[in-house]
RNA sequence: GCGCCCGUAGCUCAGCGGAUAGAGCGUCAGGUUGCGGACCUGAAGGCCGUGAGUUCGAGUCUCGCCGGGCGCGCCA
């Protein structure tokens, strides 16, 4: 449990007692209002504070601050009754009605103890502790088709999606990760075509695939593979069979790249396997029973407009081909036949157009459409020198994924991705975040890792081991100790929040806030002390909790924790 | 025209309806007889795009407006 959630509890106790106890009125209304506890900004206010007694005057219809000294009394009595064990240490009202807590020694002792004694788990949410936990998740991202390698464009939604799937994990949540792409529509062919046009020396057709690769495509080409399409091949098949070549070495070299990121897909999709296993079809049929499908014009359409869309979808063109839609809502039922009890699919922002039909389809063939999630990531936008890069894939200028991160590297790059909302827009000028990655705060963060590694070593080698508990030591009484452990405390809570929000943000701004928490602690408090072994041993413990709590939220991100740099 | 996203310090961005709006970078001024100076301390810098509304309380919720981005195919 974290310790949030211990003090609400308590505040919730200290409301049920002092209500049965007639101290204060019972109101109906007042049954609506939930006990929330937040960390305040200002940190004279206490470690906790929880705004219950401000929500609770109109119901009860008594001043605010009346009430929160009700509660103060009540939280007082209680902790004299819990002894030594008691979470919070005291409760005051203060301001127009807040209820400021304090945690115990035993609180944050037991929170250090706790890391220490298995750091694996140190953050990660405990099994059936929110609602979420527990959930199986699919999480759809990239899902780039493969016909050239992933580029800057790309960057953003595999790490967003990356991130995501770290922080439902860490929630206690199952995730699959998962990559959906076409390998058999007319890209492929006009692939296929653009590398046979190279090979014999002619221009890449008009519609044909431009850029580097594709000249390597067609110098690494296999004789067998053109002599597999058959002897007396036309040109058509030819440009088939290499182009299913070329596009699967293309998917390899981009499985390349995301394992370089440390992004590892679970499953890979493909659009035709959809159709192939009747997925497409049974949908179809879903939809047709249920009375959502209409023939017009020659093509068969989905009535979306009944769930709210703007007009209603094709699925069935005239010309009897399928649409990518239609393969879109074969992928619904593929992906609940596998079980997920939600599926989240990381877009960009173009695509904000195609959400409601997906998820109408959703609702249309009986799923329920909130386990349907869209998140659209915002636009990234590249300049060099103050200059736009403009990319095309087809033109071949643009910047690869690989290129990106040979400048600034996976951790600078992830806590990049990790510290800005999904949703937003914004700029990134290449050469000044190649100029500021060693002033980046991953560094900064990393660095404050090294540092305790290295004073870990330094008190190995005097002969100091870190304490095996601070329990009952009163280490933490207060001085830097109690600052740092504070911090320290709170990466469960850091963990929950951004599980429960889907983002990272938090993470980042938690990692630095603690390796800033450490540099001061570092600065008041001498660790190693042969002349104080006790203290050195304790004081060992509270910086290894930290070192421990620094490595998991890192890691959770994906971004490494040296043990010097 | 309709719809979605965005607008917070010079720059890049955080900010569960709560108390005095934050961080990094940049700028300016300082700091080490001890465990890593990739560090630490301090300063300057904000009508949170704008106008109303809801609320005990709004950067946060609702509506209008302004500015920017994107989408409105029997394309994928």
């Amino acid at each position: 449990m974290t310790l949030r959630e211990a003090v609400r509890r308590a505040v919730e106790d200290a409301l049920a007692s002092a209500t049965a106890a007639g101290r204060l009125p019972s109101a109906p209304e007042a049954a609506g209002v939930t006990v929330e506890v937040g960390r305040p900004a200002n940190q004279e206010h206490g470690d906790f504070a929880s705004n219950v007694a401000l929500r609770l005057a109109r119901p009860l219809r008594m001043a605010p601050p009346a009430i929160a000294a009700v509660l103060t009394e009540e939280l007082a009595r209680a902790a004299d009754a819990a002894g030594p064990d008691r979470v919070i240490a005291s409760a005051e009202a203060a301001g127009p009605g807040f209820v400021n807590l304090r945690l115990s020694d035993a609180a944050l002792e037991s929170m250090i103890d706790r890391a220490r004694r298995d750091p694996e788990e140190w953050g990660r949410l405990d099994p059936g502790s929110t609602e979420r936990s527990g959930r199986k998740v699919n999480v759809e991202f990239v899902s780039a088709n493969p016909t050239g390698p992933l580029t800057v464009g790309n960057a953003r939604g595999a790490f967003v999606g990356d991130l995501l799937a770290r922080v439902l994990e860490a929630g206690g949540q199952q995730v699959t990760r998962e990559y959906y792409f076409n390998d058999s529509g007319a890209q492929v062919r006009n692939l296929g075509a653009s590398v046979v046009a190279l090979r014999e020396g002619r221009d890449v057709p008009e519609d044909g695939y431009r850029g580097d690769y594709v000249a390597d495509l067609a110098r690494e080409l296999p004789d067998e593979v053109v002599e597999a399409a058959g002897v007396d091949a036309d040109d058509e098949a030819e440009a088939w069979a290499v182009g299913r070549w070329a596009s699967e070495r293309i998917r390899e070299g981009i499985a390349a790249s995301l394992a370089r990121l440390g992004v590892r897909f679970d499953v890979w999709t493909t659009e035709a396997s959809l159709h192939d296993r009747g997925f497409v079809a049974e949908a179809m049929r879903r939809l047709r029973e249920g009375g959502h499908i209409y023939e017009q014009d020659g093509a068969t359409w989905f009535r979306s407009t009944a769930f709210g869309d703007d007009k209603d979808r094709v699925l069935i063109k005239s010309d009897g081909s399928m649409t990518y839609f239609a393969s879109d809502i074969g992928y619904l039922v593929e992906k609940f036949s596998r079980g997920f009890d939600h599926l989240i699919y990381i877009w960009g922002a173009d695509h904000h157009g195609t959400v409601a039909r997906v998820r109408n389809a959703a609702e249309a063939m009986g799923y329920d459409r909130n386990a349907v999630e869209m998140i659209l990531t915002g636009w990234v936008h590249f300049l060099e020198g103050g200059r736009e890069l403009s990319m095309s894939k087809r033109a071949g200028t643009f910047i690869t994924l690989d290129e990106l991160l040979a400048e600034l590297g996976v951790d600078a790059a992830r806590w990049y991705f990790a510290s800005r909302g999904a949703n937003v827009n914004m700029d990134v000028d290449l050469e000044v975040a190649k100029k500021q990655s060693s002033e980046n705060p991953v560094y900064y963060v990393q660095y404050a890792h090294a540092r305790i590694a290295s004073i870990l070593r330094k008190a190995a080698e005097a002969g100091l081991a870190p304490a095996a508990e601070l329990r009952g030591t009163g280490l933490l009484a207060g001085g830097p100790e109690g600052t740092l452990a504070r911090f320290v405390a709170r990466l469960p809570e850091v963990v929950e929040d951004a599980a429960t929000a889907q983002e990272t943000q938090g993470v980042t701004t938690y990692a630095t806030e603690l390796a800033t928490a450490f540099h001061a602690f570092y600065r008041d408090a001498r660790v190693v002390d042969p002349d104080a072994p006790d203290r050195s041993a304790q004081r060992l413990a509270l910086v290894d909790a930290t070192r421990i709590s620094l490595a998991n939220a890192l890691g959770l991100l994906g971004i490494s924790a040296p043990e010097s740099m």
